[in-house]
DNA sequence: CTAGCCTTGATC
DNA sequence: GATCAAGGCTAG
């Protein structure tokens, strides 16, 4: 690797960084993600010889730079699984120039960087005194914007051109119009007041039945540190917490539906386990607007700009969702349902293909990532913020909101976390490196139901295949 | 087939 | 002109 110099990789924290489908020295970003040079050729080679490999095992080989050569299925599977991408290899074979990755590169590359910084930055505040201030924001306001589906800033997206508006979408979202001009949360009275009874503030009762999510085999999370100085959370957090939704009423919504859909003339082909869990996501991705829609900030803005938004993280929020579930639920061997039904990840495995076993299987691993560092609800309500207001999201008209709640989630999240997390420096800039993995997470599951969707597998006429529209309409 | 090095060319 | 992610080439 002769491409040493300039290349801002190169510095040393970058140098450190592995391949993640083997292990290797990364040598850059290849087809959507840093991996180094033979993974590169690997994962070419595959697609531009639209090669297929069959695996002698079981199709869990371990793939390391010592193994990697020997099950090209397990390997290329891997690398899908990581988040390389398809489309980054042409097809028309030209050399040279740049993709429409490359401004994700970019901002994936200074996200790196301002994460390091602001683990310094945090780890030496520590030292002299507790922080309260985050540092500001960057230029680069999401927090997670690896993945591929920002559009290109080089073809801006049409996402003021006359509305391919979904209907549904649209019509879900009508009758929110107005927005103040004051952008700024400061009505704490305000927000301990309309905090919903589901959600009372752990701190002046329960704070273990109500904060966090229960933790099984009695491991008790890295706890709020319940000292006589009461940590302060701030206002806006619960804020952002009183808006979550009730699990049990969704739960109870979906089933009726899905129970109606049984008896009647649904339509679709329920016999396949794959249709009945569009059909849940799609139920669940109208839960998600709901949400949206009586959101603090989010109900502020016009139409035009709350259908940009969920445009733009619809899948993310639904895999959020997914994974709050799975943290919620605690069992690592087993899918928790929106319907409440359980389903066993070897039998999931075992009976669906391996892109769709692969996904479901990833985002196992980050609902047990984040089960392992006790992620609390209202880091969750936090997050799912961070992920709506994407200030990346072009065109929209209301810009200056969307930044604005951007900055004071993170900001806030920031607060909350050294103050009730004192223990746990880097805490904030570990729950922030989570959204990259479900962005990318997300894409590849849109991916894989767009695939899915022209294979004509997918029930239609739903909001999910609107949505994923929508979305390749401004991207492509 | 693999993987390290080379060439290309749009963007910065 | 430099950068750097594409594709290409080729020894092993």
């Amino acid at each position: 690797m002769l491409r040493v110099k300039g290349m801002d990789f190169t510095n040393e924290d970058d140098l450190e960084e592995l391949c993640p489908v083997c292990g290797d020295k990364v040598s850059g970003y290849h087809y959507g993600l840093l991996t180094c040079e033979s993974c590169k050729g690997f994962f070419k080679r595959t697609v531009q010889n639209n090669k297929r490999y069959t695996c002698s095992q079981n199709q869990d080989c371990g793939i390391d730079k010592t193994q990697r050569k020997r099950c090209p299925f397990c390997r290329f599977q891997k690398c899908l699984s990581v988040g390389m991408r398809l489309e980054a290899v042409r097809a028309d074979r030209m050399r040279g120039g740049r993709n429409k990755f490359g401004p994700m590169y970019k901002r994936d590359r200074a996200l790196k960087q301002q994460k390091r910084a602001l683990i310094r930055a945090n780890a030496f505040k520590m030292e002299s005194n507790p922080p309260l201030v985050p540092s500001t924001q960057t230029e680069y306001p999401f927090p997670g914007s690896l993945p591929g589906l920002l559009p290109p800033s080089l073809a801006p997206p049409d996402y003021d051109c006359p509305p391919i508006c979904p209907p549904s979408l649209g019509v879900a979202l009508q009758s929110y119009g107005s927005f103040p001009a004051q952008y700024q949360y400061s009505t704490p009275a305000l927000a301990s007041r309309s905090i919903k009874a589901e959600h009372p503030d752990p701190y002046s009762c329960s704070p273990d039945s109500s904060l966090g999510y229960p933790y099984p085999e009695g491991c008790l999370p890295a706890s709020p540190q319940t000292s006589p100085l009461n940590p302060t959370v701030p206002s806006l957090v619960l804020e952002l917490l009183s808006c979550e939704p009730d699990e049990e009423q969704v739960r109870g919504k979906i089933c009726a539906y899905l129970q109606q859909e049984q008896s009647g003339r649904g339509k679709m082909d329920k016999s396949r386990p794959f249709n009945l869990l569009c059909i849940m996501a799609d139920q669940t991705l109208f839960s998600i607007v709901e949400w949206a829609r009586s959101c603090i900030f989010f109900k502020e803005l016009k139409v035009g700009d709350q259908m940009r938004l969920l445009h733009n993280c619809w899948s993310e929020l639904l895999l959020l969702d997914h994974i709050c579930r799975q943290v919620h639920h605690g069992r690592e061997s087993t899918v928790l349902l929106i319907t409440g039904q359980e389903m066993e990840l070897a039998d999931v495995v075992a009976e669906a293909g391996p892109t769709f076993s692969s996904l479901v299987q990833r985002a196992q691993e980050l609902a047990c990532r984040l089960q392992l560092f006790q992620v609390d609800r209202r880091e969750m309500a936090c997050l799912k913020f961070l992920v709506l207001f994407n200030p990346s999201v072009k065109l929209l008209e209301n810009q200056a909101l969307v930044e604005s709640v951007q900055e004071q989630v993170n900001g806030v999240l920031l607060e909350y976390t050294l103050s009730v997390y004192p223990q746990h420096l880097d805490r904030f800039s570990q729950l922030l490196l989570r959204l990259p993995e479900v962005r990318a997470l997300s894409a590849q599951a849109e991916d894989y139901l767009s695939y899915k969707h022209l294979n004509g597998d997918v029930p239609c006429n739903n909001l999910l295949i609107e949505m994923l529209h929508a979305k390749r309409a401004v991207v492509m």
